[in-house]
RNA sequence: GGGCCCGUAGCUCAGUUGGUUAGAGCGCCUGCUUGACACGCAGGAGGUCACAGAUUCGAGUUCUGUCGGGCCCACCA
């Protein structure tokens, strides 16, 4: 057979890739799905934002998934990765807004309607760019089955989990103070918000106290909210407090008086004591307010202007507000003094605009009561985290969870299904569109203009992308997923919500594992940014390297949450990994492949034995998504022995057919971490199947230990023939290898015995038994391994009589007594092993 | 303030219940244009596993503390 000397990737890729598009190779029928009792393996993809294209973020998390899912797949499961892509709110509509800016235009200038329609059209144009990078790339989705979180079906979701939601009384609407985006224009959760520390002031004003010469100092961050003060809290312990209680100051710039109250709020001992309550524009006061049944006086509006309220300061931006307000106290007297101070600057996690808290009717979600449930799941192991750590930090924020604000003014979204009477103001909450208002009857309704937050259809996902609300074949046979595949920054926004609404909607979890994958960086360890100038980009790499490369190079240095350092080199080496399988396949290729398939020759037999090795490291390693493993084993696989031994001891015997069948098998092994150079390989096999993607992974077989060691000491044996060789303590004309196929089997004993003589710690027997039968014996470390057998003995005691006590057994968790045997099996096995080895 | 993670070869990192001589890729050195592959082959140098204790027959691996670095959460003006 023809095949090229150098291996382009280029050249089989793209075919591969749509050959499985285009031969549905990866979609999974309802009824074949819905067959009983078969095993499945199902996972939603985490819908990437129709925001851009997609970065190597997405290609590393697609690499993981695709690898575990064509395992899956290969192991007989019945498979599903349902693709998709995600409307996200915000971000979107900011990358709208900005491209319309290009224009001179702004989404007023449209309108809501015309707005939406331009929205669409970029989730056209992005949706689809995506999504064919997806497909290029070779990831093994149902393609048939691809969704969109604003498609109908999910809407209908959104909807249904809306109301059901209210009904029960956990959405509720209420004016509370919420991070406001000036610039969004948008309420926030909480999550949205990003705190920055940054160097700022904290100024000490004088407030006077009327009918007193106290001068009650105030130290604020934010001097230009003073003017919407209604209150002055000092410690009830301060010394001051029964003096100043039930005064009044006056506040400055204002002819307003406001009371002096106790709370614990001021810390006794930081700054002047005194603390100023501002309800309207901070959270803390907010609640203070409350407190002490205090007015809020908004002097801050949406556009971070001041308002009327603030008097001649009306009209300000918040910013230019407080210079004009610090320059007047400080022209009065007031100011007592301006130190420098960090404080944490929030954010809007989209646009970066300093975020200002506002008061506002918005709609929220009760979470206590849908936490517990999800707390009890990860604690009772239904759902467990990869690796285990991130447990801690999904419980340190679900204990600790607050009401979630949902509503946002945005025009890109799901509408929220509520509808306002004109006449008597009833909310009326509905899966379907009302005619008339619920209480009055009146047909003067309009429905509410605020969207949901982004991340409550994202939470949806894994049950509304299969058909829910109503119970379809798909749902009960993909449902709950097997597996999430996701980064740690989205944990609380998306991980935790889905095991929220799944429970509270399906009655079940969304899924069995969380596996967290860490950050692709740069090859100095620095975040991936378009300011930084240092994004590798995936069409890019894929183009330059091959995708099988760029997937491996990931793969290999992905260990468990770990942290991805990406560099050409890296992938570099990977792409002359997939030549150098390329160029053993020219080998292979150019030898007869008639013959038995059976493992007759010494090397044969080695092969063999290290492939089993393979095999179950691989099965383990993809088993407990440890992909690196899998891949750095694979890696050794065929370089180290197949190519490197294997083949060399291969080139001067005839019979190659086990040769093939070894190779057959090797590229399944491989091909979850390299699907296209397998696929293009294993088809010129002509094995009759129709795609190595959906052949069986090769599982270890048991293995003759007696043969497994004799293969292995060959193996040793030969290692130091070829040291001693090069360090020239071997005299010899001819390479080793040459004699050994030269000479036949004869030689093959001589080099061995020459070996082994020459290394002076070992014995060889011949025996007529086989001609190929070697019998060897290492000398061992019996002191050694006497100490061992010592400790292990001692430990095993150690195991038992705690394993014994009834005291200590009513007490311990099962966990930990299973933890115990489990481990007190490894020692004696240990100690069987060693004794074994003494002659014991 | 609370929580999590990291510190192993020149660089980037593996090292799953503690167990023979601590590994890989890249880089470096030596020798090879060996009929699959120079994107290759054979060999080599290089590590007090941050530091100090503790547990153990045995610690890179477990525990405590110190130093150094990173991340997340948090309403302290």
């Amino acid at each position: 057979m023809e095949i090229e000397k150098v291996y382009e990737p280029q050249r089989f890729e793209p075919h591969w890739a749509q050959w499985w598009v285009d031969q549905k190779l990866f979609h999974v029928s309802v009824e074949n799905a819905a067959e009983p009792g078969q095993p499945y393996f199902s996972l939603a993809i985490p819908p990437p934002n129709v925001t851009g294209s997609l970065h190597m973020g997405h290609m590393f998390e697609h690499s993981i998934i695709d690898a575990q899912i064509r395992w899956q797949r290969m192991c007989g499961k019945k498979t599903l990765w349902l693709p998709g892509t995600d409307h996200a709110g915000i971000a979107t509509q900011i990358m709208v807004e900005r491209k319309l800016a290009e224009e001179g235009l702004s989404k007023f200038d449209l309108g809501r309607e015309a707005f939406e329609a331009r929205v669409w059209e970029w989730k056209e144009q992005y949706g689809g760019r995506i999504v064919e990078q997806m497909k290029r790339a070779g990831v093994s989705c149902d393609w048939d089955r691809e969704r969109f979180t604003l498609d109908p079906g999910l809407s209908r979701a959104v909807r249904e989990a809306f109301v059901r939601l209210y009904e029960k009384g956990l959405i509720y609407r209420a004016n509370y103070i919420v991070n406001w985006c000036p610039r969004c224009q948008t309420a926030l959760s909480d999550l949205e918000v990003e705190h920055e520390e940054s160097q700022g002031h904290l100024w000490h004003i004088v407030y006077p106290v009327n009918g007193s010469d106290t001068k009650l100092v105030v130290a604020t961050t934010r001097p230009e909210t003073m003017l919407g003060d209604t209150a002055v809290a000092i410690n009830p312990l301060d010394p001051r407090a029964a003096e100043l209680h039930l005064k009044s100051v006056r506040l400055p710039l204002t002819d307003r008086d406001i009371p002096i109250v106790l709370d614990e709020m001021a810390e006794l001992g930081f700054g002047s004591g005194a603390v100023k309550i501002t309800p309207a524009h901070d959270p803390n006061d907010f609640e203070a307010g409350r407190r002490h049944d205090l007015p809020s006086i908004q002097v801050i509006d949406e556009n971070a202007r001041m308002t009327a309220a603030a008097g001649k300061f009306a009209g300000l931006d918040r910013f230019e507000a407080r210079k004009a307000i610090v320059a007047e106290l400080e022209a009065l007297g007031l100011m007592e003094k301006i130190e420098p101070y960090k404080l944490n600057a929030a954010r809007c996690h989209r646009c970066r605009t300093i975020v200002e808290p506002l008061v506002s009717k918005q709609w929220w979600m009760s979470m206590k009561p849908l936490a517990e449930p999800a707390i009890k799941a990860v604690e009772d192991g239904r759902i467990t985290f990869v690796p285990a750590n991130w447990s801690k930090t999904y419980f340190e924020w679900m204990y600790n969870i607050r009401d979630w604000c949902i509503s946002r003014q945005l025009w890109w979204g799901h509408r929220i299904p509520a509808w306002h009477c004109g006449d008597c103001k009833e909310v009326t909450v509905a899966r379907e569109t009302p005619s008339a208002c619920a209480k009055c009857g009146s047909v003067n309704l309009v429905q509410e203009t605020d969207v949901l937050d982004t991340w409550f259809s994202s939470g949806l996902w894994p049950f509304s992308t299969l058909g829910w609300p109503d119970n379809t074949l798909d749902l009960q046979a993909f449902y709950p997923t097997s597996l999430l595949v996701t980064g740690f920054d989205i944990i609380f926004f998306w991980a935790a919500r889905m095991i929220m609404f799944g429970i509270e909607m399906m009655g079940d979890v969304p899924f069995r594992q969380i596996h967290i994958h860490g950050l692709v960086r740069d090859a100095d360890r620095q975040k991936m940014s378009k300011t930084k100038g240092n994004v590798i980009d995936p069409l890019v790499i894929n183009e330059k390297f091959g995708t099988d490369a760029v997937r491996f190079g990931l793969l290999v240095s992905a260990a468990p949450g770990g942290d991805i350092a990406l560099s050409e080199e890296r992938i570099d080496a990977e792409k002359a990994f997939a030549n150098k399988i390329w160029n053993a396949s020219r080998l292979l290729f150019s030898k007869p492949r008639d013959g038995a398939g059976a493992a007759v020759s010494m090397a044969d037999r080695w092969i063999a034995s290290r492939f089993n090795a393979a095999a179950e490291t691989a099965n383990r390693a993809f088993e407990h998504h440890r992909y690196h493993e899998a891949a750095d084993t694979l890696y050794h696989f065929w370089w180290d022995e197949f190519c490197d031994w294997y083949l060399e001891l291969k080139k001067p015997e005839t019979d190659w057919s086990y040769a093939y069948v070894i190779y057959e098998k090797a590229l399944r092994l491989l091909h979850p971490l390299m699907p296209f150079i397998t696929e293009e390989l294993w088809q010129r096999l002509e094995t009759g199947g129709k795609s190595i993607a959906l052949a069986a992974y090769p599982q270890a077989e048991a293995c003759d230990a007696q043969v497994e060691r004799e293969m292995n000491l060959f193996q040793g044996v030969v290692t130091q023939i070829r040291q001693d060789r090069a360090a020239n303590k071997i005299d010899r004309g001819q390479s080793l290898t040459a004699e050994l196929h030269a000479g036949g089997e004869h030689a093959v004993f001589a080099a061995l015995k020459d070996g082994i003589e020459r290394m002076g710690n070992v014995t060889l027997t011949l025996t007529d038994a086989s001609p190929f039968a070697l019998k060897l014996n290492i000398p061992i470390d019996r002191a050694r391994l006497e100490k061992e057998n010592e400790g292990l003995e001692k430990q095993i005691a150690n195991l038992d009589r705690q394993l014994t006590d009834e005291k200590f057994l009513s007490k311990a968790p099962e966990k930990i007594t299973a933890g115990m045997r489990e481990k007190k099996a490894g020692y004696e096995a240990q100690l069987a092993k060693n004794r074994a080895a003494l002659g014991l």
